[in-house]
DNA sequence: GTTCCTCGAGATCC
DNA sequence: CTCGAGGAAC
């Protein structure tokens, strides 16, 4: 007997805040996400069918919401740093040299300590006295943790001697050293209680904790690394010399830090503490190099938020070794078969690792990796997870080579290479049933048509049911088809289905959130409808110029391709790719479909007008490829014929009349022997003539302040989107590019910015932080 | 040769 | 969100 929906309910929301609590305030959750799905999902159902026995406290009222005002906010009178990294010793080199020529001094002197893996922290003292202690936070303002902070026993709370400043902040990390964890977990585990994930999980949960007696019994250190705010007093010159006094004032200072000289000394110590790792008695994920003198750190200044007279050296990213349990084809919307290594789960710096791509057959050629090989994996640049090297000790004297299957694993098409190509593709195209469904993923997804609420597994159904073959057939599903085919789906896999309400019918909120998604999704642009149609090497890029540049689907859908490289960064290859697109009769007819059922693109406009350069006869001829015809060659012939109809119409002693040699014109009369090629000339006369008539008049454009400039967004923007950044940048004409090169204008980073920003560094270009982007488009007129 | 885009991938967060 | 491979454009 199932007990009465009331009492479930208030189980269900005891377990769900429960669950919610342990995962965004004690960063320990306890049930797998799944689990808290499902018992929300089941707390929905009972209240949609009690809607009498909704509160506004329940789960289901706040889903989503992030408890929060559980610390009050400090903000740091300095801001706590990020440092920039290196992780070859070349970087290194480059950091020491880059120092020496802008202070005009050789081998100067660095203090280098371990870099340790905890969680980064400012103390404040007043009168030598704790007062408040904060995280780090986004290096501008943290969380007040100070009641949890006074618990930490390497934290002083009254400082010793007394000529220390009235104000002073000591930064520093408060970390788990690896024995007290060690013990820690062991005797959670012997008690039944929760097990710490790794030490710095450890420590940044401990001091999180909302009730300070928790945080007391976890096992915390702390080491003191440099000094912020400081008032009423003075610190000595140079950085070791601040260490020894901070230690004298009762700060734990790390033992292993030392004053080494130039590039020899600080990679000598790099060598020395790498040695040493193992047997420390606590994680490292590298060491700290800064440069030992205060004077010569306020000449070096800063880069955003890094300073430019320090540098975190890392040690190579971890590796694990683990067990290809097998190798998987993975067919994508393209046909691209991507092999993938089902790998023996395993911990690679701090997450588990089960899946890692091979990339292609090369790859694994490359690697000679074999089902059941032991390989060592790592994760590339600490966050893609890929196989080094296989330990050939470890294998199977019988292990067997892998080599591609023939055929494709879910339509059983052949596999096939290209010339000259690494990927290899499954042949059956949209008979498919992968790359039909990628292809609807595809089309659905936000950047394309956005048809929100239309993931995986109703993509899924709909196809294997048959309501959903093209894309176009979308726009055909009714509310009743959903239901039919989720009641057919039930049926298949011997689910119930999901009870609503009042009426007790069969739930069907989803449904109307789909079909209601779908109607919204027909009003779309004509860059994401290009996008959507997944033609092959049209990406958000490519189909944004072509929006540009010819404004109409309609010009666009009828066009010869040569037409197409009218359009920058468009060659010949992404041209034939969307003429052989647009020459099938099934994707004109999708197209078809598509605009009769109902979808809309609401910004069709003329062509641009800088579409004129080039809209001529012998541009033409160049773009044809036709073999011979150079562009001297088809200035000549379009000199001498007026359109291509008459270009058509002569004979070949006319292209020779017209000054082309003998051996030319005939290459040509060769290939117009081709009807493919006569119809393909023709048509593109036709289109030149189309396109004349309709584009405007070249104009000058009005240049932005940023015009020409390539700009590159990387990490987490606060205050804005990194789409509404792009928007806005384009706006003011720059180009928005993915990855930096020296062309890079600037590059605008984020909080945790990632490689782009290591490399941006790197190439010695400018870095702009958010405060200074949101400023310049504000006196830009792009603000707010 | 360089630079950029496309495409596919995995993990984490919610 | 980020990374890496490959390939297209210039």
């Amino acid at each position: 007997m199932s007990p009465k929906p009331a009492e479930r309910i208030d189980q269900l929301r005891r377990q769900l805040d429960d669950a919610n609590y342990r995962y965004h305030v004690l960063d320990d959750p306890a049930i797998a996400d799944a689990e808290y799905d499902r018992l929300l999902r089941e707390l929905d159902e009972l209240e949609a069918a009690h809607p009498e026995l909704v509160t506004p406290d329940s789960p289901t009222q706040r889903v989503g919401a992030v408890p929060s005002g559980a610390f009050a906010e400090v903000r740091h009178a300095i801001p706590m740093l990020s440092l920039g990294n290196a992780f070859s010793d070349a970087e290194v080199a480059d950091f020491e040299r880059r120092i020496e020529e802008k202070l005009d001094r050789r081998q100067p002197a660095f203090s280098a300590e371990p870099k340790l893996d905890g969680l980064a922290i400012s103390l404040r003292y007043e009168n030598g006295r704790f007062v408040q202690g904060a995280t780090r936070g986004d290096g501008a303002s943290g969380e007040d943790v100070t009641a949890n902070l006074r618990t930490i026993k390497a934290v002083p709370l009254q400082l010793r001697g007394d000529d220390w400043p009235k104000v002073l902040e000591v930064r520093g990390e408060v970390y788990m050293p690896l024995a007290a964890f060690k013990r820690y977990n062991e005797r959670a585990l012997k008690e039944g209680g929760k097990v710490l994930a790794n030490p710095r999980n450890g420590a940044a949960g401990s001091l999180r904790q909302l009730d300070p007696r928790i945080t007391a019994q976890r096992p915390l250190a702390f080491y003191a690394y440099a000094v912020g705010l400081v008032e009423g007093g003075k610190l000595p010159d140079t950085h070791s010399a601040t260490l020894k006094k901070l230690r004298e004032w009762g700060f734990p200072v790390s033992a292993e830090s030392d004053v080494v000289v130039g590039t020899e000394g600080l990679l000598g110590y790099y060598r020395r503490l790498g040695a040493k790792r193992d047997q420390l008695p606590f994680d490292i994920d590298g060491v700290v190099y800064k440069l030992d003198d205060y004077a010569g750190q306020r000449e070096m200044g800063f880069v955003s938020r890094a300073p430019r007279w320090a540098i975190a050296h890392k040690f190579p990213a971890q590796e694990q070794s683990t067990v290809v349990e097998a190798i998987d084809i993975n067919i994508g919307r393209t046909g691209a078969a991507t092999p993938l290594a089902r790998l023996k789960p395993v911990q690679v710096s701090g997450v588990v690792v089960s899946n890692a791509t091979l990339h292609n057959a090369d790859q694994i050629a490359r690697l000679d990796v074999r089902i059941g090989d032991t390989v060592i994996v790592r994760r590339a640049g600490d966050v893609i997870p890929e196989i080094v090297r296989v330990v050939p000790e470890y294998r199977a004297p019988d292990a067997p080579v892998w080599t591609m299957p023939t055929q494709c694993p879910v339509c059983g098409s052949e596999i096939v290479r290209e010339e000259g190509e690494a990927v290899w593709r499954c042949s059956g195209e949209l008979t498919c049933a992968a790359q039909r469904k990628e292809a609807i993923g595809h089309f659905a997804s936000r950047r394309a048509m956005d048809i929100d609420g239309l993931g995986d597994r109703y993509i899924e159904d709909l196809s294997d049911l048959g309501y959903v073959t093209s894309v176009a057939d979308l726009y055909k599903l009714t509310l009743e088809d959903l239901l039919l085919m989720k009641r057919r789906a039930d049926e298949r896999d011997g689910t119930t289905p999901a009870i609503a309400a009042k009426t007790g019918k069969v739930a069907t909120k989803w449904a109307e959130n789909l079909v209601d998604a779908i109607e919204r999704s027909r009003r779309t642009t004509l860059e994401r409808f290009l996008y959507a149609l997944g033609i092959q090497h049209v990406g958000e890029s490519t189909a944004k110029s072509l929006a540009i540049w010819f404004g109409d689907l309609e010009v666009i859908r009828h066009l010869p391709w040569p037409l197409f490289k009218r359009v920058p960064d468009v060659g010949g290859e992404v041209a034939r790719a969307i003429g052989h697109f647009l020459d099938q009769s099934g994707n004109q007819q999708v197209i078809d479909d598509l605009l009769a059922g109902g979808v809309v693109i609401t910004d069709t406009h003329p062509p641009s007008s800088r579409l004129r350069d080039g809209l001529d006869l012998a541009t033409l001829l160049v773009d044809l490829e036709i073999p011979k015809i150079t562009r001297i060659r088809a200035d000549q012939l379009a000199t001498a014929f007026p359109t291509a109809t008459a270009l058509l119409d002569a004979p070949e002693h006319g292209y020779i009349s017209a000054g082309l040699p003998a051996d030319t014109a005939h290459a040509l009369t060769a290939w117009l022997g081709d009807d493919a090629n006569t119809r393909l000339l023709k048509a593109g006369g036709e289109a030149l003539a189309r396109l004349d008539a309709i584009t405007p008049a070249a104009s000058a454009v009005a240049l932005g302040p940023l015009d020409g400039q390539t700009v590159v967004l990387t990490g987490t923007l606060s205050s804005l989107s990194r789409d509404d950044a792009r928007e806005r940048l384009e706006a003011l004409g720059a180009k928005v590019a993915g990855s930096v090169s020296k062309k890079t204008g600037f590059v605008v980073a984020g909080e945790a910015a990632g490689s782009k920003l290591d490399k941006a560094q790197e190439l010695g270009i400018e870095i702009w932080d958010e405060a200074k982007l949101l400023a310049f488009l504000k006196s830009h007129g792009q603000g707010g």
